[in-house]
DNA sequence: TTGTACGCGTTATCAT
DNA sequence: ATGATAACGCGTACAA
């Protein structure tokens, strides 16, 4: 790389793009920032001037001299190479990136190792970042919540205590009670649910969810087993279900991936999807779809949560006050399953 | 955040350690960067006021001073959100992370926006990025290959065609031959593929390592059918395989996603894995052990690809010759369904 | 071995 | 509206 033949020029800075307009590099640098107060017929010929040379500032020096970091971090738990199989963490990720790059803020990933979590704090606390975005998986990992007092931070879904922290997610609850009737409007009556871990939020909401519901509807809301969001998890509990005595025609299951794993037992004792017992998951990821029939289920918009978590990221690094919760609307995708 | 009362004291600075240690700025920086020709005494002092003041180096200044930036770039091509998808992806990021996480890089992270990819160029050659890893899921995407020219570029997966870039990958075409193997050695004789995308080097290799290692055992190797990598297209191979009026008594897939669709028609036609017919996959992920029986297949260390692409762009900007090309040594995992 | 002093590329303050 | 010029926090010749 770098062919460093002689003639290779240094990389352009402001000053070479002062002199070659004739201006003081003040002013190019309120050109370059987009400083009202600047003459038109001068900032034409120093932004001509920039595109000459191929001008692009330089951050740590742009970092330095204005005393504030231009670049915020996600934060990813070391613990879970779970949360790296998460397509959940992917399209937060992809929202995040994706908000950031209309803005000047950079994003940079730190896997907050447990081993040594004073070099996570060092590092977000030695003023090097201007704010940090959390993600943990469906969970409502709160481990860095403390950090909160020194820099801003956003945390993905709701925590699991109180908690005075910034964070987005969707309204479990609604959309599950959303998901819930539809199965009642179906006609079925004996209306069962896969939940997810009763530790984490996603869970506890959910199942709630689906309880409002079938309260709502008089209906009765015992049919209820547990599964921890695994594939295996669903078709364990899906088998459950079918062995407790009890009649089921409609399922409505935490997430896709359990789903998937109900779907096989189903079939493999020959009922039909949708005829024999239909089913509801939650998520809309990949599982949905590659089932057969297709899933109907609830879309959790995942990357617009990413997005709108840098969003309030940097409302907060830029001093707007925002609302420490909010909801994005989630919606429901009718497939084949019901 | 930031509670600003008063007595809030700002971030330390190398002055402010060189007062408490009673040594010039110079000697602290030495210490801090591990400069051999330290009285140890007065080493230790200073890093006792280090402790003392909470210093942390930072690293605008640092990287402004030195005139090289300390953070390394991940490209991640807009086109797909289907690389994020992709535990693929995820696996090489965390692989990499845990890298950097050792060396005084930062990892950041831009997606590559089709709209503007200049944006993209400009940040990468501004100077402000010591080098940059590409990842673009199993495919051999070369269209940044041209960076190389000026700033360390490593990539994930072998090219399509020639190249000069550095990359990592597995030996695709010998772990497929491996693959194929087990198989054969099972007494198998009518032994299928569901290869990849013929446009995409895994797709390519994995096909010729099980065309090869049925050329070597005598073996017909008219079997072939096509599929895209996803669990969808996988069933629909097995089906055209099976449609095609030849016996089928094991079959090599190219992906595990691929064979869990396949899982799906075999065991929906009444066909007993791996009686009547055994099947090998290729990746070892979530989906080898999600179906049942669980998959044997080739264990694609993907965390540690991404690691050693680290590795190398470290290398490289450090000045290190190192080899362009680096395979990475998979292995088998025997399981069930063969 | 340690300290002095200059420079890194920008922003920000203060004149003009 | 523009231009000097002093920071910003640190690395690094060079001198001592």
């Amino acid at each position: 790389m770098k062919q460093d033949t002689s003639g290779s020029r240094p990389t352009p800075t402001l000053e070479m793009v002062a002199a070659l307009a004739g201006v003081s590099r003040a002013t190019v640098s309120r050109v370059v920032n987009d400083v009202p107060s600047v003459d038109e017929d001068i900032a034409a010929k120093v932004r001509q001037a920039i595109l000459a040379v191929n001008y692009t500032p330089n951050r740590a020096a742009r970092s330095l001299a204005s005393r504030r970091p231009n670049s915020v971090t996600l934060i990813v738990p070391e613990s879970t190479s779970k949360v790296f199989a998460d397509p959940f963490f992917a399209s937060v990720v992809q929202g995040v990136a994706l908000y950031l790059a209309d803005t000047d803020y950079t994003l940079n990933m730190v896997i907050a190792s447990e081993a040594k979590p004073e070099k996570t704090r060092a590092f977000l606390l030695g003023g090097n970042v201007a704010g940090a975005l959390v993600v943990s998986h469906h969970a409502g990992d709160r481990s860095w919540t403390h950090l909160s007092d020194y820099i801003p931070m956003v945390f993905a879904g709701r925590p699991l205590g109180e908690s005075a922290s910034y964070y987005v997610d969707v309204d479990n609850e609604a959309a599950a009670a959303g998901a819930t009737r539809v199965l009642i409007e179906s006609g079925r009556t004996n209306i069962a649910t896969i939940a997810g871990p009763q530790d984490m939020p996603p869970g506890i909401d959910r199942v709630n969810g689906w309880r409002a519901a079938m309260a709502e509807a008089g209906l009765d809301d015992s049919r209820v087993e547990y599964g921890d969001f695994t594939l295996a998890s669903g078709a364990k509990a899906m088998r459950r279900l079918l062995g407790s005595g009890k009649p089921v025609d409609g399922v409505f299951v935490a997430n896709d991936q359990m789903a998937a794993g109900a779907y096989t037992v189903l079939q493999e004792r020959g009922l039909r999807i949708p005829e024999d017992v239909a089913v509801v998951g939650f998520d809309d990821d990949s599982f949905a779809t590659s089932v057969n029939p297709q899933l109907t289920t609830v879309h959790h918009p995942i990357i617009e949560m990413g997005k709108k978590m840098a969003e309030i990221l940097v409302d907060l690094i830029e001093g707007k006050d925002t609302a420490r919760v909010t909801q994005i609307p989630t919606s429901l995708v009718i497939r084949e399953s019901v």
